[in-house]
DNA sequence: CTATAAGCCAAACGAGCGATTGTTTTTCCA
DNA sequence: TGGAAAAACAATCGCTCGTTTGGCTTATAG
């Protein structure tokens, strides 16, 4: 009982303070969501998140720091040890999209919060994002592809409609893994550069 | 003299106030830009923007509107007479992306603004965007598609991807006319079931 | 010529904002 | 077990927010 005391008294309140932050800005946006409405979830005075972090901007950064990380992780796994291209795609795609729709406010987040809208720090929210992106680069480069297709807007096109469909996503309907093989499906079939399929 | 003097008093500065506002609501987005620097924008004093508007949330409602419709009213016009399918979505692609990204603040503030981060009227938005959008079912269904095809998914990444593209499109690289129509070829090939293109 | 109503100004309201300060409590290690 | 360091409290700062009120000007209809 002593050790479990301890181990709760040692906990730093910072993680919580991510979370609820996380869950504050996925649901209502950065600037419509006040330090007090954080302060309040965690359970502390306004004032006492200035402990942790210099201002509002900075925690953005930390969620959204925490957001990039945590799509990259779970899209890393979910490629695993997977050879052939298009299933690693296909099991980022999936990954990508389940993590963004359904597991995690920090990933949300990420999506949801356009850079551009907190000026002092869209620097280096657009670092952050720019940096996960590449893994998505990696992904289409070893396809083999009809000659003349731009990998660029592929990936644009894709991620695209992966993260705008968050606008429109509702639990209840298909699950993120079917949309995002949905949307892959439609591109890929041409791309394979077989024939479409036999009646 | 007199006529010129005359006319100008009788101006009315609402269509102003509508122009300013959609301008900084697309730059900074709503809950950044403040009824002060609308009203600064225009010449004007904070209060007197109510002699126009009951609230911020309805300038808002009024901007939408009128981006909606001028979206609408583009997209009709590209249109035009065309007659097969493909050509008609294309060159409706291509206007929605024109006007999304290069000649309408109003059109911008549609895409740039979520309907859940004004919640007293997020549900006035949503049926706007809906009312546009089912313009796109209409273009989808007269295409002729492979057995199995799902129509609103090919909406849904279609218009995500265009839309989405706000977020990377940086004047000086590709015309959206151009983006517009690469994404539109990286879905046509396969579903237009005609075999890859010869070598 | 006058009554009316719209358009705008001038001033300010209360509420809420992000952030600071000084003090107290808690934690942890020597 | 003493004492520094970290964490949180308590109170409040100055500011900006969306909005209201009341009065002045001016175009226009009767």
């Amino acid at each position: 009982m002593r050790a479990a005391i301890r181990a709760q008294r040692s906990d730093s309140r910072l993680p919580l303070i991510l979370d609820e932050a996380a869950r504050l800005f996925r649901e209502k946006g950065y600037h419509a969501t006040s330090a007090r409405d954080i302060a309040a979830a965690v359970g502390m005075l306004p004032g006492s998140l200035y402990c942790h972090f210099a201002s509002k901007e900075e925690l953005l950064v930390a969620v959204y720091e925490e957001g990039v990380r945590r799509i990259g992780e779970a899209v890393k796994a979910a490629i695993g040890r997977k050879s052939d291209p298009w299933r690693r795609l296909e099991a980022a795609c999936v990954a990508h999209l389940d993590v963004l729709l359904n597991s995690s406010d920090y990933a949300q987040v990420v999506v949801r919060v356009r850079p551009s809208d907190v000026p002092k720090v869209a620097g280096r929210l657009i670092g952050l994002r720019d940096g996960y992106e590449r893994l998505f680069s990696d992904l289409l480069a070893p396809l083999r592809l009809p000659p003349g297709t731009d990998r660029r807007y592929l990936r644009l096109m894709l991620l695209g409609a992966l993260n705008w469909s968050q606008n429109w996503f509702r639990p209840g309907g298909d699950p993120p893994g079917r949309i995002a093989r949905q949307f892959l499906d439609l591109l890929r079939r041409s791309l394979e550069r077989l024939p479409a399929r036999p009646a």
